[in-house]
DNA sequence: CTGAAAGCGCTAACAG
DNA sequence: CTGTTAGCGCTTTCAG
């Protein structure tokens, strides 16, 4: 049945037959079982409203069906009780690895995963993992940079989750830039909240609130930016005379003529395929795999929330 | 393991035991082979880019987990061939049912899944599924109907695949809207193209080069009349006053102060919890499953892309 | 209540 | 080249 150097008349017959027998479908998990291969992989995002996310699930996805794999596809909505759930549930389900963007720190998963995974976003030093990102230092460098250049001078960061993986990194090219460009650090106008659109908008509420004199936001993503633009919006706050705004992530809506969001870019798409790619080599080395960290790079678009200089 | 009635103390200390080495996970793959029940449903969407079925993907995700299913998430970017492909694999893998949103014609699916399914906007007509859709006739209506009441007198269609069912039940509720205002209908002014952005953009494009006299759009669904929007800000048409849109889903970006899209609205992430649980009751049902066929109210949103009344 | 045995639908490793 | 057999890791059934 599965075409290897065969017959010719009676292996054709009994296709045929086969095939007509009320369709006939070869039980995926019996061979699965006695194979102790699944061909499936677990993907486990935490928000797939969010675009950047999604367009990274459709390259895992689409890279996924090209090398002959499904894959399970899990959003947490950064709740760390369901990530366990489901990473416990895709390893009885005998997925070969894992792709994962961590809801928090990503030291603890080591514990409980046990199959072979790649981290979206993430480090592996001293780790068992191969990983897969964006220079998101670089990416948080170039953006502020971008900000200086354009004049701003009190610039605050709007970031996610403080201690998140990608918001640290972020946040030190945040540093790096204001340093370089002698521009005094001031903590207070550094806010950390969720990577959601309405975290954006209360941050950006408050930052404003507290120091009125910031006059530059850099976000820890495009829909925070979304929603600090929002709330300028509302407090009739000149942009970008009065407040310069840049994102990150460069999802399709922040180039809406109505949005033209500045923002730095990450090939989310490619970020995806790499994933799979970099995933399905690890589980064919095997044990003796050796760790990738494959980096990309980030680039600043610059749209109309910044200043033109 | 499992925990039934049994022992106690012996019991206990098996437990214990194998739980000590090196973590047991019970292999799911064989216990669905013998227990036939693979506790997966497949789901096909056309694409999760399109926050529409992002957000219905989020609905039956979440529910599919909370009913103890997971879901293969399968994303065909309108691709019939890779249906089929995605349907054939799904079978193969023992799903107990699929959710799908087809690409083209549903008549034709009938054949090739021989699992239980239920497509999401499609008709039951004739066939051994249940649907759940919003009533789209009504949300043509509706949105048709508003174009009118705000002023708006040439009043274009721009939308999907010209047979796409959703597409001509909304087509249907424009021209119910068009006929019982004494407005009458000309074939010229419905255009059909992709459910994207980029085919709203230029639909308008020709739409508007051909009728320069049109003076309202209702849109396939908001992507496209994102595209729409696009392309009018480009040429430097006023929206509202010389052009009316509105647009249908209301996606998350369709309310950003940027944007204020009218448009009508779907309850997406309902649409899919109510399509794994109707899914999950015909499954249970088996052979005498009675065909559901549920039907949710869109309504009217009123935003800033028409006039005010 | 517990242990042994049968079998889910397939593949792989053998003989014929 | 074919047919047979064993067994993947579990659940279920049936004795003990």
């Amino acid at each position: 049945m599965s075409n290897k150097e065969g017959v010719s008349k009676e292996t054709r017959k009994k296709v045929l037959k086969e095939a007509k027998r009320i369709g006939y479908r070869p039980n995926q998990l019996a061979r699965e079982l006695v194979t102790k291969q699944s061909n499936t992989i677990g993907v486990i995002i935490p928000d797939i409203l969010n675009p950047f996310f999604a367009e990274i699930a459709k390259g895992i996805l689409e890279e996924a069906s090209i090398k002959g794999y499904t894959a399970l596809l899990c959003v947490t909505n950064w709740d760390v009780q369901l990530e366990k759930k489901y990473i416990k549930n895709l390893e009885e389900k005998r997925v070969e690895g894992i792709i994962i963007k961590p809801c928090e720190d990503e030291q603890k998963l080591e514990d409980s995963i046990n199959t072979p995974y790649v981290i979206l976003e993430g480090n592996n030093v001293n780790s068992a993992h191969s990983c897969v990102e964006v220079d998101n230092e670089k990416g948080g460098y170039i953006g502020t940079k971008h900000l200086i250049e354009c004049g701003y001078r009190k610039i605050a960061y709007v970031g996610g989750k403080k201690y998140a993986y990608s918001n640290e990194k972020r946040l030190k090219g945040y540093k790096r830039a204001l340093a370089e460009n002698n521009i005094d650090l001031d903590e207070n106008l550094i806010l950390s909240g969720e990577f959601d659109s309405k975290s954006g908008y209360e941050l950006a509420k408050t930052a404003l609130a507290d120091n009125p004199h910031i006059d530059g936001i850099f976000c820890g993503n495009d829909v925070m930016a979304l929603g600090v633009l929002h709330y300028a919006n509302q407090a009739g706050i000149n942009i970008p005379e009065e407040l310069g705004v840049v994102g990150f992530d460069d999802i399709s809506y922040a180039s809406l003529p109505q949005i033209e969001l500045t923002t730095v870019y990450q090939p989310k798409y490619n970020l995806g395929k790499l994933a799979v790619n970099t995933l399905l080599d690890d589980i064919k080395e095997g044990k003796e795999k050796t760790l990738k960290r494959i980096i990309l790079q980030p680039d600043l678009i610059k749209r109309k929330t910044t200043r033109k200089i």
